[in-house]
RNA sequence: GCUCCGUUGGUGUAGUACGGCCAAUCAUUUCGGCCUUUCGAGCCGAUGACCUGGGUUCAAAUCCCGGACGGAGCACCA
């Protein structure tokens, strides 16, 4: 199987299905994969030298290795063999034909004057337009299917044409007659020896046209799945290559890693692992139909993934940019210890537990404040009654918490050791303060921000620290 | 206009080739309960679907015909 991206970009998150499904496949069947650039077109998709590398990246990531990686821009002498080939078995004639032209002729199924050409006068020519004779537009090499099919997408295609803008990889900066995706992937498919195509709805007419290919040349079609788009629920940004690069060029966001957009990247600087993404796509399956991939499946994957490693650190919010929703200050009155010792892990309790110490006051989320006079049991520490400008502490034991007098809830120290923290979501950045235990994390380590959710520490700046919110 | 294709709970999916074992699978979501000095975690449970109208048949999600809705192609893009 193969999976044949453009490189024109760093891949959205939607690019992802492919290796996810063509790699799961290949190791539950013992087969074989290969990636094919198929960057065919200097010029309209122009590839992005970086690209390549980074869709590599982003495969292994999602944890496959292909068996093999091909660029289609290294193989043109391949491509024109074929085509000369394919010429003298009377399969392809070229025409100079202007394109509005050719295309009304071919819709009322009439045949243009250069389809009767003999082999040679069309080798000729084929031999100019690789020699770059001809300049963008005056010439091009069709396949000589069926100039009456009833279907108008099937007539007479075609296989090459000239572009005048050199292709940005060096070693193919020469060529000017490139091969059409139609052609240049129907003969490769073939050559690599791929069994089994999957690819988009919109290439449903491919196969159908690469038929009359294969059949000048007596080759075996693979069987071929054509599946719907996949949209993405949960972004805003509009998903599309273009659409992100353009959003990043105008500072809408950061980088192809912007936690606010949906690319692979992204997800990966998220904290979210690849495997948890490869199974929501597969769990997609292949049909036809255009299907919804619901992020909560990915999320619940990778908490699955992550939940056991992911020590427990309590992180309040203080607000998003705008500074609204600021933290709650308040001192602890009363007769309160010294500390608060929640658990690293729950389910983990060799982990031991944190020392969370109490000097005098505490932050709280404004949204967790309590009607005055109703009590609140601060999580791992215990219970308080919110008194109007403070915070009593009280000898109610956890029965408040049953019956449903008091609420849990995180919070921090409003002392020295608070973590000035940055999380920053899909949604935009949330400014808070992180217990001081957060400050010994590492970069790269997944944590649970207790009642608000999983997240991949960043880093420890000088002033802030950073995280990336994965999931609740 | 011409040509393809699809339609199972909120979402995705199984089942549709060979009609009965499907008053329809699994996951997620939502809701409820349980556990834990009491996690937006975990455990348990509940709600919730065969696009529509005809036909064939003892029997239809499954076969046939029509309709609606949706998607795709008809590029010198991939």
């Amino acid at each position: 199987m193969r999976s044949a991206p453009n490189p024109n970009g760093p891949w959205h998150i939607g690019h992802a299905r492919m290796p996810a499904v063509i790699g799961t496949y290949k190791e539950l069947y013992d087969g074989w994969f290969c990636v094919r650039f198929d960057d065919t077109d200097p010029e309209t998709k122009r590839p992005d030298l970086d690209a390549y590398d980074r869709i590599l990246d982003d495969i292994e990531y999602l944890g496959f290795e292909p068996d093999a990686v091909y660029r289609a821009s290294d193989r043109m002498e391949t491509y024109y063999d074929h085509a000369r080939e394919l010429t003298e078995k009377g399969g392809a004639y070229t025409c100079s034909c202007p394109q509005g032209e050719f295309s009304d002729m071919k819709n009322s199924g009439e045949a243009c004057p250069h389809r009767d050409k003999d082999a040679r006068t069309t080798l000729s020519e084929f031999e100019a337009m690789v020699d770059g004779e001809y300049e963008s537009g005056e010439m091009v090499l069709r396949v000589r299917t069926d100039i009456e099919h009833k279907n108008p997408a099937l007539r007479d295609w075609v296989a090459f044409r000239m572009i005048d803008t050199p292709h940005p990889r060096e070693a193919a900066e020469e060529y000017r007659c490139w091969p059409m995706l139609d052609f240049q992937s129907g003969i490769d498919d073939h050559l690599v020896g791929v069994t089994h195509i999957i690819r988009g709805i919109d290439l449903q007419d491919s196969a159908k046209r690469q038929r009359f290919v294969y059949d000048y040349f007596d080759w075996e079609y693979p069987e071929v799945l054509h599946w719907g788009h996949v949209r993405i629920d949960a972004f805003d940004v509009k998903m599309s290559t273009s659409a992100i690069k353009r959003f990043i060029d105008e500072g809408e966001l950061d980088g192809w890693d912007d936690p606010r957009a949906p690319t692979v990247a992204a997800f990966r600087r998220r904290g979210i692992r690849g495997e948890a993404i490869t199974d929501a796509m597969v769990g997609l399956g292949t049909s036809t139909s255009d299907v919804d991939l619901a992020m909560s499946a990915v999320y619940a994957n990778n908490r699955e993934l992550v939940d056991d490693d992911a020590n427990r650190y309590f992180f309040v919010r203080a607000g998003g940019e705008d500074g609204d929703d600021e933290a709650v200050e308040l001192p602890v009155s009363g007769d309160a210890p010294g500390e608060g010792t929640p658990p690293v892990h729950p389910e983990h309790e060799d982990r031991g537990r944190r020392s969370i110490p109490v000097d005098d006051a505490v932050y709280l989320e404004a949204a967790d404040l309590p009607a005055e006079g109703e009590k609140l049991w601060l999580k791992g520490y215990g219970p308080v009654e919110y008194a109007g400008d403070e915070l009593r502490f009280t000898d109610d034991d956890i029965d408040v918490v049953r019956d449903g007098d008091a609420d849990v809830v995180h919070w921090v120290p409003a002392g020295d050791g608070t973590v000035p923290t940055r999380l920053r979501t899909p949604e935009g950045d949330v400014s808070g303060y992180a217990e001081p235990a957060f400050a010994g994390t590492d970069a790269d380590e997944m944590v649970q921000f207790v009642r608000v959710g999983f997240a991949r520490v960043d880093g420890h700046g000088d002033g802030e620290s950073v995280a990336y919110f994965a999931h609740e």
